[in-house]
DNA sequence: GTACAACATTTGTATATACTTATATAATAA
DNA sequence: TTATTATATAAGTATATACAAATGTTGTAC
């Protein structure tokens, strides 16, 4: 029955999912940090020239409910981001990523990786491109 | 370069998974319920006959740091489980749904179905399987 | 048998999360 | 202008979660 093969593939989907962010939590937090805070130092890092927003950050962000205020508080607490008000609009925050912070995620990156490897070769090329896509497929509206 | 594919493919699998559950958890709240609350419950059903430990139901969890004695409480607490030592070891608990529970359960099953029902078109039942096939690879050890 | 380790669950406690409300700014209309 | 509404973020608060420690039970070595 189909309806019994959509609900295992979801079902697979979710624990898969929950589990990943699970054990890389678990990792980032023998290094001091966490996986909110580490999703929010990506985010940022990827266009770390230009500031973002608290709501373009919380876009990106894998669990939606985070607050992403207080976690900028606790990144900036360690000096890994910078946060002022917007010149433009002065509601927002232009929030950015420091060198510490690049320097620092650099090291977290490392032990995600390493978390990553033994997954990594679990697929080949045109099986990965075969699940991003059914996944897309799925969750398009 | 796979490793980027690779990455994509995670990240799907990681945002749908969470989006999936967040979207329920919003649903059932409005029944009164939780996710968590809901997966006890889905997990007692199957073998409704029998009763389960805190640890076999842990197993069955999505979240796997969940509290299960203090979810029991609150399904406890509306009826909706059993729990009595179990009598070869004291150390157990015989957890069981309870006749109110599964009614309720078909409540919330209706509420969930609800919510799936747009997804389950999205793909073809071959479609189904190879995910469910590329997930099981993906996380196989 | 008594001690000691292992196991199953519960409880304590600190922190995080979800959800609401508050604060401040900006945009719009009378 | 000055209300009014919308927007962006932060703060308040109750609940949930993560992790450690405690409780009670069983298994095992001596």
């Amino acid at each position: 029955m189909k309806e019994d093969t959509y609900f295992e593939a979801v079902h697979k989907i979710i624990t898969a999912g929950h589990m990943i962010t699970d054990s890389i939590n678990r990792l980032l937090k023998s290094s001091g940090s966490t996986e909110p805070q580490y999703n929010v130092l990506q985010i940022l890092s990827i266009k770390k020239d230009e500031a973002l927003t608290v709501d373009q950050i919380q876009d990106g962000m894998v669990q939606r409910n985070s607050n992403v205020s207080r976690i900028v508080d606790k990144l900036l607490a360690n000096g890994l981001v910078t946060r002022i008000e917007c010149a433009e609009n002065r509601r927002k925050k232009d929030i950015k990523i420091t060198k510490e912070g690049l320097e620092y995620l650099k090291e977290l990156n490392l032990v995600v990786e390493y978390y990553h490897s033994p997954m990594m070769e679990k697929l080949e090329k045109k099986e990965l491109e075969s699940l991003k896509f059914l996944i897309s497929k799925l969750t398009s509206d």
